[in-house]
DNA sequence: TTTAAAATGAGAATAGTTATCAAGTTCGAG
DNA sequence: CTCGAACTTGATAACTATTCTCATTTTAAA
């Protein structure tokens, strides 16, 4: 992966925003400072760091995926009434690979986990 | 909810189907006996089973939305290889939800895990 | 039987995302 | 340094999955 302009202003601008934005929402933000970054070439990115490991796709959200520039193993929480993301972290869920290799025989190189509910201030 | 024979047609082939078909899988294989199904009545239909519980959607497999006849809870794996859909018992993940709202705070009222990896044929 | 609510088919519309392609940029070899 | 191949970009077309629109038909309860 070369260096390019653009895609050091969506890592940094995904790094600042700890709200695991949308494309959409990532977008716009940059928008406001870097108007010279076009939504093909935030996909392209998006798509590029995730796959190479760097940033994270978050998909089973709503329609569209959201991205987290947090990789380590960690779960997500999406607020039923206000629509936030939170981080829920790997203990709650500490020997689940194991288990379910287990049961299956299944090799199992990933997984997530999304809990939908009502946050702190909404419930 | 009034009775349709397009909906109980829907519900019918789902049942019969246990590979966690998409709604264009579901449509396809519905064409070939019911060609009289719309594709605007499969959507609308299978979004009103899910709402009323009848069925459920599983969302975060690849882009489009799968949907499963059987509405225990259970986890999803899918093979990255073959790209089958198999279940995975609630056992492996038994605690989960008290874990991660004891931790948060929050008020869960459902969640997902989907598995990734090799299935046993394609390991 | 009447009739209001619910459901339908066909296709238009939408949202999110990916593909195309010509032009500009990066970077390592020479 | 400088040249070229590979990489990246912007603009926009295209695509996919899904929802909406609306005139017509069906259901079901009085």
């Amino acid at each position: 992966m070369n260096y390019s302009r653009q895609r050091e202003v969506v890592l940094d601008t995904l790094k600042q925003n700890v709200i695991h934005p949308t494309a959409e929402k990532l977008y716009s933000i940059i928008q406001i400072e870097y108007p010279e970054v076009s939504k093909a070439t935030l996909y392209r990115n998006l798509s590029q760091l995730a796959e190479a490991g760097i940033i994270k796709k978050i998909d089973g959200l709503e329609n569209s995926a959201h991205f987290d520039h947090n990789t380590c193993l960690h779960y997500h929480f999406i607020c039923e009434k206000c629509g936030k993301v939170f981080d829920i972290s790997e203990g709650v869920a500490h020997d689940v690979v194991q288990k379910a290799e287990q049961e299956t025989g299944f090799k199992i190189n990933s997984h997530e986990i999304v809990f939908h509910g009502l946050c702190r201030d909404c419930k």
